[in-house]
RNA sequence: GGGCUCGUAGUGAAGUUGGCCUAUCACGCCUCCCUGUCACGGAGGAGAUCGCCGGUUCGAAUCCGGUCGGGCCCGCCA
């Protein structure tokens, strides 16, 4: 019979076995000391030469070798005991060692502080999740499992598992395809959500219906993005007509996350609703991070008839001046400026204009452009004081909010405005049913082609401007994170048929893709909405992680690559023929 | 597909304005010594042609070109 080792603290004066890995050996010649670990801490075993055999046995130790011990748990004297580790009032002393097992030098060092590269901790996981960080990981993240279904239990919603094996959705993300062996020449695809099942399970009489569901998507991962698979709190409400329900619903249960379990504190205890063209406009992005303010402001009427060319000519276009006020950039240096200027850049900004005002007085490429009237109303618009820095940009709009978006975001990082122990959470609500794809050149969903548009058919049928169509779509936000996808569903055949038909798609073309949902919706389908919570980037998130391989038990790398299982892989030419490819 | 960046013993780092580099340090590993350590200590030892290929040069870890691999970002992610 086992005892775990952090179990040995009542076990004073007993006879006990111990088993784990040798996490250190001190060997003292005449008197050897083993630190054993197992999944629940470390303690010492003290093997005297008086054992024979045994201590021989522990002098041939080495770090990782699995070994059961047997012996009495001794209270240390006083001057003895490790204040350190939680058993270091006590020690086993070793009467009987067994080694269960024997381990080669360890290829990384999970132990030490200096970490070895992730592609060696990714060949090597298995040794990785022995590292204190990754075991906590492991246990936080089956913590949160147990939360969320006691929380989904408690409100009523029934776990229903839906097929991995699924079909090709045309729209969205690119599939992973199956080749079916029974019928040649087809495939099955891996489903990117389960969302067309969860809606059928509304017209099929569920209630409430959830799912830690796997969902998988062939796309180029990011550091806060899995490659291939990530993992959703899927959920789904019928008969509810207004996402509120949905939304109020489930807060209660990323509050408790936040605070009880990942023990953070809120940013307010109210959640703020915040419209799509809202946050596009004050944020400059529809994940904006509410931990610091840093807002946008539009500038464009001081400008429009300003002598700095760039500004008046981008208000002329039709475009915008807007600008961010820095709190202390007035320090950052050329090259840090230059730096930011570059990821202006990268985002579409022919360049970064600023204005600093350091020491009382104004440092900038562009005020000679200006006249004292603008300079004046502009500090007045963006409350700047001495050291901050104003950075501008001006072009379209979108542009204009995407440039400054990132770099509000940016500043953030650099300035340490995201308390990592706050969560500021926000719903993004009221996305654009439809979007012009600048690309493609033409109109295309902006979110959810499943979502209500709100209105329903008269607003789809009767407005002029397609783009100002407001989908029953809503996000959830967390420290800039998007965290949950949800909306109204469009339970109604004739406006799902004229959803898509505003997009040139026939009906054939919508009966091809979504057969399943539209006949189903011919027979009864209540009303519903739900959403799903994107769990793997939201216990990231919680953790206090930025790389998302850091909180998953056998992520991919970067490429896709399984480098420990060495997938993906050839396969034998008769499993291809099998299959008739 | 594009941009930036990194690649030096098993691991983590230093060296990278060309030459005292016959490549330094720490951890790990091996041998020996050690009865109260807990990052045990002490003595000794093995281990790297500096990702790979080519070029420049009297001379390349260091410069140049290419290539492979990793990471971050853009595209993409209904």
């Amino acid at each position: 019979m086992r005892t775990l080792v952090k179990e040995l603290v009542g076990k004073i004066g007993k006879h006990v076995t111990v088993e784990g890995w040798v996490h250190s050996r001190r060997d003292h010649g005449g008197l050897i000391f083993i630190d054993v670990r197992d999944h629940t801490g470390v303690a010492q075993l003290v093997i005297n030469p008086q054992q024979g055999d045994t201590f021989t046995r522990a002098g041939e130790l080495r770090d990782e070798y699995v070994i059961s011990a047997e012996g009495e748990v001794k209270e240390r004297d006083a001057e003895l005991k490790n204040d350190k580790i939680e058993t270091g009032s006590l020690e086993l002393v070793v009467s009987s060692l067994t080694i269960l097992n024997r381990s080669e030098a360890l290829p990384i060092q999970p132990f030490s502080d200096a970490q070895a590269n992730e592609e060696l901790r990714l060949k090597y996981r298995y040794l990785d999740l022995r590292r204190p960080k990754m075991q906590h990981m492991l246990m936080k993240r089956a913590e949160m499992y147990r939360r969320i279904r006691a929380f989904m239990d408690e409100h009523e919603f029934m776990e229903v598992a839906t097929p991995i094996l699924a079909s090709s959705s045309p729209e969205g993300a690119r599939d992973f395809l199956i080749p079916s062996r029974v019928h040649e020449g087809k495939f099955y695809a891996l489903p990117q959500a389960p969302q067309q099942f969860k809606q059928l399970l509304m017209v099929g009489g569920v209630s409430r219906y959830y799912q830690l569901a796997a969902c998988f998507r062939d796309e180029d991962p990011r550091a806060d993005r899995l490659y291939g698979e990530f993992y959703q709190l899927d959920l789904e409400m019928s008969f509810v007509e207004d996402g509120e329900t949905v939304r109020a619903m489930t807060e209660p249960l990323i509050k408790q996350l936040a605070t009880d379990f990942a023990g953070k504190r809120l940013m307010s205890e109210d959640i703020p609703r915040i419209p799509y063209s809202e946050a596009m406009d004050t944020y400059g992005s529809d994940k904006p991070d509410l931990r610091f303010e840093m807002k946008l402001v539009d500038l464009s009427d001081i400008f429009k008839d300003s002598e700095f060319s760039v500004f008046k000519k981008a208000v002329d276009a039709g475009g915008v001046v807007k600008a961010i006020c820095v709190n202390g950039a007035a320090g950052l240096s050329r090259s840090q400026i230059d730096s930011f200027t570059e990821i202006a850049r990268s985002e579409g900004a022919g360049g970064l204009a600023y204005i600093a005002y350091e020491n009382n007085e104004v440092k900038s490429p562009i005020a000679k452009f200006m006249n004292e009237t603008e300079l004046a109303e502009l500090k007045n618009r963006m409350g700047a004081n001495d050291g901050d820095t104003i950075f501008f940009a001006a072009d379209t709009r979108k542009t204009a909010n995407k440039v400054l978006g990132r770099l509000r975001s940016e500043f953030g990082d650099h300035f340490g405005l995201k308390d990592p122990n706050v969560v500021a959470l926000a719903w993004i609500i009221d996305f654009p049913f439809y979007e012009f794809d600048d690309k493609a050149g033409k109109m295309d969903f902006g979110h959810n082609p499943f979502s209500m548009p709100k209105g329903g058919l008269e607003v789809l049928e009767n407005t002029e401007d397609k783009l100002s169509i407001v989908a029953d779509q809503y996000d959830m936000v967390m420290n800039g994170y998007e965290i949950c996808s949800g909306g109204v569903r469009n339970h109604n055949p004739e406006v799902l048929y004229k959803v898509f038909g505003l997009l040139g798609y026939d009906a054939a073309y919508v009966e091809s893709r979504f057969g399943a949902m539209l006949s189903a919706f011919k027979f009864g389908a209540p009303p519903h909405a739900g959403c799903a919570y994107g769990v793997d980037r939201l216990f990231m998130e919680l953790m206090g992680e930025s790389n998302i391989r850091e909180i998953v038990a056998f992520p991919k790398n970067g490429s896709g690559i399984d480098v420990m299982m060495n997938s993906p892989s050839t396969v034998d030419s008769s499993q291809l023929k099998e299959l008739g490819l």
